[in-house]
DNA sequence: AAGCTAATTGAAATGGGTTATCAATTTCAA
DNA sequence: TTGAAATTGATAACCCATTTCAATTAGCTT
């Protein structure tokens, strides 16, 4: 019995909503999706080369997409590439980028957490999601 | 005398302290920029073209990156474009934005601001820009 | 003012990431 | 089993942005 039991039903359940189908590379798809926190189009592409020589890129891109409409996965823009977040995770966390050197540290804070819950709260707003970046130099680049 | 001495002086040290040099498509663009709170580069680039026809497109981009490093400007990548924030316009805000219905709601917190200072000091890096979006459902689109 | 040198420019080519196209294949309900 | 509709993979097209490069220009230095 996979592992992913309970994405794989909400996968099924969209896909029946919309007249898609469960095909082979969907399946493939998501079983190596779902061991990640956080991907790209590229990175998937290069593990699943190897399992099946004939994935097509195109088809982990339409298959990323139909993720995000599902509710299984979360797209964001980082620098020029897409991150496709999976939201099954529940470490939840925000970035500090060196805008020099690229070095990307992951990060938690339920005090910002809190604030901005309150922020929304104070406009009427139920938060869904959210995205926190910090653009800076990191401890080596500062000279 | 121009309206925007103080961001025109700005603009010239930095040049001054990099060896480069204040020409009259830096001016052009500097005048064009000013005048907006954010745009695109090729939002500017059209919005010149009737002023100067033989204006290149790259020269904008060259421009408003170099506005970026002067601290004139802010970078954002939004959806698929890159959106030039004008700093002096209206100082630093984040945003709150309705999944639904697409509405935008600005705010400032300096509880946050000082809660991110923290956690860059944390680790070591000192934060330069930084970006905090949150999504999710305005009070009118939440039934 | 003229000369010199390095920075800048515009046009065009190039780049990276993502989406569109389309004939062949596969899914799945009838 | 059959057939209509969805999906796939290869590739072309796309979009935004950067790079290239020869010609021009800015701004010192005589
Ligand atoms: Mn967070
Ligand atoms: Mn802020
Ligand atoms: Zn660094
Ligand atoms: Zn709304």
């Amino acid at each position: 019995m996979s592992k992913h039991q309970k994405e794989m039903a909400l996968l099924k359940e969209h896909l029946g909503k919309h007249q898609l189908k469960y095909t082979r590379q969907r399946e493939l798809i998501l079983d190596a999706f779902l061991k990640q926190e956080h991907i790209t189009a590229e990175e998937l592409y290069h593990q699943l080369s190897r399992k099946d020589p004939h994935l097509g890129l195109a088809t982990i891109y339409r298959t990323l997409n139909l993720f995000c409409e599902a509710g299984l996965a979360q797209a964001r823009h980082f620098g020029t590439q897409t991150q496709y977040d999976n939201v099954s995770h529940k470490g939840h966390h925000d970035h500090l980028i060196c805008t020099e050197c690229g070095k990307i540290v992951e990060f938690e804070n339920c005090d910002i957490e809190r604030l901005q819950e309150e922020v929304a709260a104070r406009n009427g707003f139920v938060i869904k999601t959210h995205r926190l970046e910090l653009y800076g130099l990191c401890s080596r680049c500062q000279h």
